[in-house]
Parts: structure tokens; C-alpha cells; sequence
DNA sequence: TTTTTATATGATGGGTTTCGAATATAAAAA
DNA sequence: TTTTTATATTCGAAACCCATCATATAAAAA
């Protein structure tokens, strides 16, 4: 609704993507370059940079160039506590799931 | 990469849509009717139910019904913690993106 | 220079999200 | 019952997001 609304939208839509939220958390150990952070999580060149960028235009990461390499570094370390405090509803919902999925493996085999 | 981070962007995506964080903020004074938040949100009611639907299947919102109208109300009012904490950090992006549009308009008009 | 290495960007296509319109359901009122 | 009120669901179109592929840039090495 309000342009507030709009702007924090923004944020989390930051935030909404499995791979951004594995860059920040591999950031948390201090400044990566690019070919680093391809190795530790496992992805293509394109796709992290894309993701690299996002983050960096939405205010989150900052990067400098040291010769060849590029290297990444979160902008506002405030973001790790959010971050952590997340923790805690994740893991309501979490143990919330699991209880549903007990609960469907309860059920009888080859059903409905 | 690893699926607790599916697992949080799942959460961070439930919250990257104005409309939805305008509901969760309508929800703090307590419960409210569909039709309530209609009003207070200016919004179409379908619009409205669809996202209500959304939040309360991601467990943010749990609803009940009383008679005729449907009355929600927020889960886990941690969220409103995590919600607030991350104001600090839009705050600063804020502050950054004006400093941004302010930096713009001091240029001179008419340009490139 | 040319080549190589590191990173970024642009185009394409598939999948998902979103809103609004129409319709369905559920309970109360008439 | 029928009608009305409140809410939910379904559908389709537009917009958006994402991974991949191909290519571009930028700096170092040869």
C-alpha cells in the first residue's frame, strides 16, 4: 500500500532467493572474490554474477577490483543479525513442517 | 545452495510484497475481518483474500471464522520483532537511495 | 600485440507471481 | 426456500524472475 510498503518489499525481495542468502552467509567470513565464491557455492560464473550485482545495486554488498579479481564484501553488517533473528521464526516454521510431514507419513501407504 | 536457504527464502518471499507487509502492520492492533482490512487497505477483496491465503498458508497468519466473516490474526507476533529490526536497515538505504535522487536533481535539466 | 584469466552483460525462454473479472461457497437474513 | 452478505477460488493476461548461453570488457601474462 504506502511507499513504505513498497520499499521494504524491496528489501526482502532481496532476500528471497536461495543462492543471494548463501552469498551472505559466505560473506559473513569477509571479502570473497567472485572465482571463490563459484568454487565455494557451486554455481555458474553468470548466475552468481547476476546475483552479485543484484545484491550490490540493492545496497547490500560493495565490491572492489584488486587487479584481475573482484572482490565482494557486505556493505552493512546489520544485515547478519537480521538475518539471525529470522532464525528463530524459520525454526518455528521448520518444526511446524516437520510435524506436517510426520503427519502425512502416518497415513496409510498407497492412498488417496 | 544448501535447502535451509530454500527453506528462508521461502520465508523472506512470503514478506516481499507491499500488500502483504501493509497486512501483517494492519494485524498488529489484533484481529481483523476481511472486510475490515478492505476498507482500512483500500484494496479488491479477492486481491486481499489471495494474499491473506498466502500468508496464512506460509504460516504467518492463522484465521477463524465467526459467523459470517472470517477474522485474521498474526501467528507468531515475532515476526513484528524481525520486522522492526529490519526497518534500521531500510532506513539507512533509504537514506542512501535520497542521497541518490538528491545527487539527481541537482542535475541540470533537460539533460542526457 | 596476442592470449589468457576473471568478471560482467545481454538475449532467450521457461517458470512463477500478480491483479482483476467472474464465479463459487457459506452463513445469515428475509 | 430465496436472497443477501462475506469470503474464497479459478482463470487468463501481463509482468517479472531466473538459469543458461553467448559475448563483452578489463587486466595480467606471454
Amino acid at each position: 500500500m504506502t511507499s513504505l510498503h513498497r520499499f521494504k518489499a524491496e528489501f526482502f525481495k532481496a532476500l528471497a532467493h536461495p543462492l543471494r542468502l548463501a552469498i551472505l552467509d559466505a560473506l559473513r567470513e569477509g571479502e570473497k572474490s567472485v572465482s571463490q565464491l563459484v568454487q565455494e557455492l557451486k554455481v555458474e560464473q553468470p548466475t552468481l554474477s547476476q546475483q552479485l550485482g543484484l545484491l550490490r545495486q540493492k545496497g547490500l554488498l560493495e565490491a572492489r577490483r584488486e587487479g584481475n579479481t573482484v572482490l565482494y564484501r557486505t556493505k552493512d553488517p546489520g544485515v547478519y543479525e537480521f538475518l539471525d533473528l529470522g532464525r528463530r521464526i524459520f525454526e518455528r516454521q521448520l518444526r511446524e513442517n516437520q510435524a506436517l510431514l510426520a503427519a502425512l507419513m502416518e497415513e496409510p501407504h498407497g492412498g488417496n
